[in-house]
DNA sequence: AACATGACCATTA
DNA sequence: GTAATGGCCATGT
């Protein structure tokens, strides 16, 4: 069942701003985690009333990651357009344009 | 407790 | 650019 961790990596990623994206590692790095695979596990195990933008969260190649016996990849890219995130012609996403950036401190204004 | 699995990442060849 | 290897650690049996 679901523990702290899933709702340690579920608060962070409610954190992403729309028309942003986050990799799994940075999310696990904001969730205080050190492996980026337990990330995928507790958005797989999202409740059905989870009200987390789990569309938002991809891999650190810029691209929907493939899961396994589901259709909901092709949902999140349509979700992720929705909210203004463009793909390229390959389905990858440039994360120069649309990483999520949180308050890390940008140098100089 | 051990083993196998997994919406992953970084490094190396 | 691709392909293979090791590491990471929570979860279920």
């Amino acid at each position: 069942m679901a523990h702290r961790t899933y709702e340690m990596i579920w608060a962070v990623v409610r954190r992403i701003p729309r028309g942003r994206v986050a990799t799994y590692a940075l999310v696990a790095d904001l969730a205080g985690l050190r492996g980026a695979r337990q990330v995928g596990y507790a958005l797989h195990a999202l409740p059905d009333d989870h009200r987390v933008p789990w569309h938002r969260v991809i891999n650190a190649r810029g691209e929907i990651s493939p899961r396994a016996g589901s259709d909901h990849d092709e949902l999140q890219r349509v979700l992720l357009e929705h909210e203004g995130v463009e793909f390229d012609e390959r389905g990858r996403i440039a994360l120069e344009r649309f990483l999520w950036k949180p308050r890390k401190g940008r140098p100089r204004c």
